[in-house]
RNA sequence: GGUCCGUUCGUCUAGGGGUUAGGACGCUAGGUUUUCAUCCUAGUAACAGGGGUUCGAAUCCCCUACGGACUACCA
């Protein structure tokens, strides 16, 4: 047995990855680079009844754009293959069979009709139907047949399953990494199925059976698997195999309200619960994705990791590679965390600051492109240098800086009324024939210096001068410095914007 | 209902018996930018409640409340 650290991060190919999912699978990454180990996908697609065409592909290509690939699985063999468990049915019937052999398990003859039944009546008199310990005896089972009446049932060909035998009262002591120990008795327990009548395992027994024979050291996952932890460590011992460690996540909650984040809360407050985007084969829906909501892979990936950990120290952006060195498992939280769209905001606003130029040149070109705008990259990369630190995503860029593309159609009604006065016309006339049309060379600088002279040897407020004339270049009262707008549109399209703004205020007046 | 897990500012969190309970997001106010945003500075605000243990509990124990997960021939 080896004792390199070997971690699994084991979907279900059912969907979409939730991001609670993505963060699972980070933390098992982190742990995994943390400690020299392998990070390992094994596709758990054992309900043939829930599998979605395209889900793998998605899961993959999360994974891949989060920048967290995997060392083992689909696509990536490594010794313990195959990583599908729908290719592995032959595996799981060998262990299962030897569990019966063992009396750890049995085969139970009962229909879901009949079981469906049993849980209605007890439903009716307030009481919960459990096929365990204390019902088994009474049920329709191997454990009630002579060896001849079950092997003439298994003869026949009749519908079974085959059931964990949980020991009738005995107390577990389970360790959790995160957690510490948990105490719980078999008692209350139930039978759990191992195998369906489909002849494929349920969840509980492979996961057990792979995780044992892909050697995997620890199990991260979600809290809601704490509940089966008892179930498990028993399959460990009932086979005589030695556990992992396990560690159960805390959940990702929604930003208002209670209980785990759904794509529902998600719509509502308009940012994605799936890392890339979705479109249902079987609804025809599509669900949005963060890559395509424009958000980047540092800002998800930064995010997730300090919700629910942090190293101790006020560090708060953090690489891949940061993470890595800094992630402990056992810093790890054990309650919910509430997702803060305001804070992943904020993140976003930050690694689209440090995101290379080059890049956001690019995606913006494609924008202006569709807007049917061409001009020459260095322009742009001009204009996405001096807007950027404005903007949150690439989708605010044209908002942010339309005005170095196109002349402003309209004009901010407040800041008409509070820039452009009685005598504003005239007095960008003057500013006009003064410098505008005759600054040589029509540079950022040079023209700041000439305008600012110009409204020196004038007596003249800077306010009254600058306001107008950000009005006629933008249309409102924003942007970057006004010389730098100027100057990059250059002389002639600056000076056919005030004369449009002087008209335009002009008959209106 | 049962089982298990959890609970520090609005949110993410630091904190392992003695702290003015710290940081970040948000919000508010000032400053910079003769616009807007960025940025800087300051302010705001928390140990769920009750019992113990202790000279001393946010920190340890118990109870209560609240919240969550699980309770399928799903994972």
């Amino acid at each position: 047995m080896s004792t390199s650290v070997r971690v699994r991060f084991a979907p279900s190919p059912t969907g979409p990855l939730h991001i609670g999912g993505l963060r699972t699978a980070l933390y098992n990454y982190l742990f995994a680079k943390k400690n020299d180990g392998k990070f390992i996908l094994r596709i758990e697609d054992t309900d043939q009844n829930r599998f979605v065409e395209g889900a793998e592909n998605y899961i993959i290509e999360s994974l891949n754009w989060a920048g967290i690939p995997y060392d083992e699985g689909p696509g990536k063999e490594g010794n313990f293959g195959p990583y599908k468990q729908s290719e592995r049915k032959d595996i799981y019937v060998k262990y299962v069979n030897q569990l019966i052999e063992h009396g750890k398990a049995y085969y139970a003859f009962d229909t879901p009709e009949q079981l469906n039944q049993l849980r209605q009546q007890a439903e009716a008199k307030g009481e919960k139907f459990a096929y365990g310990p204390q019902t088994r005896q009474s049920l329709n089972n191997s454990l009630n047949l002579s060896k001849t009446e079950l092997d003439e049932r298994l003869e026949r060909g009749d519908d079974y399953v085959i059931r964990f035998k949980t020991s009738v009262s005995r107390h577990l002591h389970l360790k959790d990494v995160i957690r510490g120990l948990i105490e719980v008795d078999t008692a209350v327990l139930d039978d759990k199925i191992l195998f369906k009548s489909d002849g494929l395992p349920t969840y509980h027994l492979a996961n057990i059976v792979d995780d044992h024979l892909m050697e995997i050291t620890h199990v991260i996952r979600g809290e809601e698997w704490l509940p089966s932890l008892p179930l498990h460590v028993s399959l460990y011992e009932a086979f005589g195999w030695e556990p992992p460690k396990f560690a159960h996540l805390p959940l990702i909650l929604k930003p208002n309200g209670k209980g785990k984040l759904s794509k529902r809360d998600g719509d509502k407050l308009g940012i994605p619960v799936f890392p890339l985007e979705w479109n249902d084969p079987k609804s025809g829906e599509t669900s949005k994705g963060y890559r395509e909501d424009g958000y980047l892979s540092e800002t998800l990936v930064n995010t997730l990791a300090l919700l629910g950990w942090n190293d101790g120290t006020d560090k708060e952006f953090y690489n891949l590679k940061e993470l890595i060195e800094a992630f402990d498992l056992t810093r790890v939280h054990k309650g919910g965390a509430k997702f803060d769209p305001e804070k992943l905001k904020w993140f976003q606003q930050h690694y689209l600051q440090k995101a290379p130029i080059n890049a956001l040149v690019n995606q913006y070109k494609t924008i202006l492109n569709q807007k049917g705008i061409e001009v020459g990259i260095p322009y742009i990369e001009h204009v996405v240098a001096t807007i950027r630190e404005r903007a949150i995503f690439v989708s605010d860029f044209w908002e942010l800086s339309h005005f170095y593309f196109q002349a402003p159609e309209t004009y901010d009604a407040k800041a008409s009324k509070k820039a452009w006065k009685s005598g504003t016309s005239e007095l960008m006339r003057q500013l006009y024939d003064d410098v505008i049309s005759t600054q040589k060379p029509f540079t950022e600088e040079g023209l700041e210096q000439a305008v600012k002279k110009w409204i020196n040897d004038h007596d003249l407020g800077f306010g009254k001068v600058m306001q107008p004339l950000r009005l006629a270049l933008v249309g409102a009262m924003q942007g970057p410095s006004i010389f730098n707008i100027a100057a990059a549109i250059g002389q002639q399209e600056t000076e056919q914007r005030i004369k449009a703004a002087i008209s335009k205020f002009s008959a209106s007046n």
